[in-house]
DNA sequence: GTCTATAGAACGATAGAC
DNA sequence: GTCTATCGTTCTATAGAC
């Protein structure tokens, strides 16, 4: 047993079974192990899930931090935009736990995509903001995160199809579209 | 015992005890009745919640009815922004049990938010549209309801605090802002 | 209609052999 | 490390008395 396997079995178990219906036999019987060997890795269900998040969060991450260091920040946000849908689409049990795990008991105390959001409010803002800013900046992440989650959802989850790349640069400009024109630390 | 006290109450619990830890149980021992009983009035758990989803939608349709018949629809889709996002801050059960219940399996033929965008689209296009548009339309509806419910869960759920009247402002123009400057059928 | 009592299954988790 | 066996609990749902 190696604990990535568990993670990735998880995965797919919850996006097969639906939360409510993946409990630790159905976890096992995917991977063809023994309770007893899975609880010798793992403490309980719970911190299972949380590394479940950790690493989902992370993949996340790493496939971002490839167009992290564009110069033009404008292309750098559509870039960030395409990047983050494209791999939502390939990573559909990423993108159904994310959006099945909000407000559920499991994770509590990471409080879901609060970290998903402060990954990227470092990439995307300069150090030196006032709050102000800020402030609409976390604003306008939220918009931008919800309307990623609602729209994947309806259309690879349930219509299982890809976004167009026009649908993709509707969503860009919607929410960054008028951010590039003033520089203003976006 | 009545099907309405049930559904309210039903919607208490699984705000209070996230969706896994909402049991026949919780919900009678929250309602102070028997097992029996709620089992006389509903067939089975799936049919309450199912209940309680039509429920939630139908309260949200008769609330945003109100501005229906606006004439100006520029104003039209403001006031609808507005009042959306305040009714869900005063009915958060509805708002938790909205977010919560997507991708679960209890509802599955319902397809959840599906109802709730045809309400919307009913109420925001013309009869007479080509095929194009309403597709964006419809992506326009899925970004904003995302949004609406992502911003709210961080700020109402998490943060127990309301928005301001600029944020919903900046939520308005997002999506329908540029709508209204050219009268292209929203 | 509403109750009590409980059937029957599934759950998370552990003990102990190997 | 991995297994089998099972504990103790909780769950949905039902039977049967009132």
């Amino acid at each position: 047993m190696n604990r990535e396997d568990a993670i990735k079995m998880t995965l797919e178990v919850i996006k097969e079974k639906k939360l409510e219906n993946s409990s630790i036999g159905e976890i096992v019987k995917k991977m063809d192990i023994s309770p007893g060997n899975l609880y010798y890795h793992f403490k309980s269900k719970n911190e299972l899930y949380r590394e479940v998040l950790e690493y989902s969060i992370n993949e996340i991450a790493d496939s971002l931090d490839k167009v992290k260091l564009d110069i033009n920040k404008k292309n750098n946000l559509f870039q960030l935009t395409e990047k983050l849908i494209r791999f939502l689409e390939k990573r559909e049990d990423i993108l159904f736990f994310l959006i099945t795990m909000k407000g559920s008991s499991y994770l509590e105390k990471k409080s879901n995509s609060r970290d998903l959001l402060l990954n990227f409010k470092n990439m995307l803002v300069n150090q030196d903001l006032n709050t102000e800013h800020e402030k609409r900046i976390a604003l306008k992440l939220n918009m931008f995160l919800g309307s990623v989650y609602e729209v994947l959802y309806e259309n690879k989850l349930l219509k299982k199809r890809n976004l167009t790349s026009a649908e993709i640069n509707e969503i860009y400009l919607s929410f960054w579209g008028n951010e590039g024109k003033e520089d203003n630390g976006i």
